[in-house]
DNA sequence: GGTCTGACAGCGT
DNA sequence: CACGCTGCCAGAC
């Protein structure tokens, strides 16, 4: 019977990584975009839960990943690394906030 | 097996 | 516009 092996890492890990590291530089996108691709808007909190249990910060740009309201949101690494990486990628940050968020939201594949 | 926490989101005040 | 409380989901204890 076809037993479901289970992956080292969840399906839902999976899934976030591999968005994560599609996302082009200079974009950013939210937690909220994340967990609708993903099929469900409520994993949104599940989503930096899980990163954070990534801790592999140079392997996945997480932090291109902020709150959907614009905030930076979090960071393993403390928010200002997360805000000063941000600024590297050209994105307009104003007192830990973005602007024009809507102009860097990143929706598409 | 239940319970609590956490890199969020939405609404109300 | 800023702050606070509640709700959602998955992982850790």
């Amino acid at each position: 019977m076809a037993r479901k092996n289970r992956p080292a890492f969840s399906n839902l890990q999976k899934r976030v990584f591999d968005l994560v590291k599609k996302i082009p530089r200079g974009k950013v996108t939210t937690y909220k975009i994340i967990a609708q691709k993903l099929g469900n808007p409520g994993l949104a909190r599940a989503i930096g839960n899980t990163l954070n249990k990534n801790r592999d910060l140079k392997a996945i740009p997480c932090y291109r990943v902020v709150k959907s309201n614009g905030e930076i949101g979090g960071y393993r690494a403390g928010k200002i690394q997360k805000t000063n990486l941000l600024k590297k990628d050209r994105i307009k940050i104003k007192d830990g906030r973005i602007r024009d968020l809507n102009f860097y939201l990143w929706t598409k594949t």
